[in-house]
DNA sequence: GCGGAAACTTACCGATGGGTAAGATATCAG
DNA sequence: CTGATATCTTACCCATCGGTAAGTTTCCGC
């Protein structure tokens, strides 16, 4: 996955009045997606969006209804992107503890995308009652997803007992955290934070003394 | 830990002008709290913190020069809450994991009172410049705390080989995500929670096939 | 190359919310 | 009891921002 591939200035998406109205709204999403990872929904204002693609604020709307239109196709197109890879996981197979792996490494990588990045660290609370349901739909479907995966290990020995919904709100959480964190110039690359998080998340990062209650 | 105890209807602060500037500062305080809590720092407004103390918006600015004063004392209050449990935790002593294991409990717990959960769940970008940077110090050093303690378990190998900074950040992502679903009216109590992270997040939840690289 | 439609700008509105000025009212020390 | 002071209210200001009306400019099919 190429680093902040989806950080280009879209600004040439405006530079002359061609009609082309997919790729303007587009750049307006990708502007407005960066501008709310970096100030937040509330601090980044159409004006924001507006200026960082040589335009005026009227202008976009053109292409969205309202600002909040803009931020509900951000949750669609993250949602997306993480859905994609949970529909691969789930199809590719394996064990329990493998699909939970595979899991945290894609999952990690949507994580360090600014619309994956939105999904998780925009407040739902920006939007209105119907769009929130469907975002929390979204939410609701990632979380029953990795909770089966985590069944599936359990079921089939290779997870140990525990509370499956604990257990994903816990690796849920370390993920959703690295979108408050990571910085595409940091020194972190997402492939080093996907391979360690997918290992310690799962092996834990006690070491190991007694061998324990293996096999069943 | 008494649950929800930081949540009392706090207007009995004001029911009359009796001068007593502490306990009505410390009701205004928990009252923003919690409305930051439910709404957000941005949608909570002043005038909401007034009434639900049943005053009027220019009483609070007796107690406060600002809003972002209020802001800035519960990042305060819940950041001294959580250097509490780090000292303790550290002069009880013990291996590295289990200094790892006792900081999951106690941080979890602290996710679960307000004023724990608004030092990680309020957007820092709403503070000033300098109040920003003061909070980040709180940040850095519970972060380089957490860190520590999983240097000190590889060094006396209580923990396995691994980059301790993706190893706390990893920790403290899954307990800073605590503040983002947790409910006090919810099924699960701040002791379960704690207790399975701090098994899940050492251990892992992987189960151990093959006995690994023991002792040393 | 021209006419009509799309794309975009200038100028503006109205709501919200942080914060203040100035006055009213309760408290409490002496 | 009384006056000085802390406390609190009413009325207001103003900056910001989402969104719109109406007019101007560019495009592009015919």
């Amino acid at each position: 996955m190429a680093r902040g591939f989806d950080t280009p200035p879209h600004d040439k998406a405006f530079a002359n009045r061609r009609r082309d109205p997919a790729t303007k709204r587009e750049a307006v999403l990708t502007t407005a997606a960066q501008l709310f990872i970096e100030k937040s929904y509330g601090r980044a204002s159409m004006n924001d969006v507006a200026e960082r693609l040589k335009i005026t604020k009227p202008a976009l709307y053109h292409y969205f209804q309202n600002k909040e239109q803009i931020l509900l196709e951000c949750y669609r197109l993250g949602s997306a992107l993480i859905e994609e890879t949970l529909n691969e996981i789930a199809s590719h197979g394996g064990t329990g503890v493998e699909k939970v792996s595979a899991f945290i490494y894609s999952y990690a990588n949507v994580m360090t995308i600014n619309f994956g990045r939105c999904v998780m660290r925009l407040d739902e609370g920006d939007l209105s009652e119907d769009a929130r349901i469907e975002v929390r739909k979204y939410k609701r479907k990632i979380d029953r997803r990795l909770r089966s995966f985590i069944q599936d290990g359990i079921d089939d020995g290779s997870i140990t007992a525990c509370d499956a919904k604990l257990a994903a709100f816990s690796i849920a959480g370390a993920l959703n955290w690295i979108c408050q964190w990571y910085e595409p110039e940091g020194p972190l690359s997402p492939e080093e934070i996907a391979s360690q998080f997918a290992r310690t998340l799962t092996q834990g990062i006690a070491r190991r003394q007694r061998s324990q209650s293996n096999g069943h």
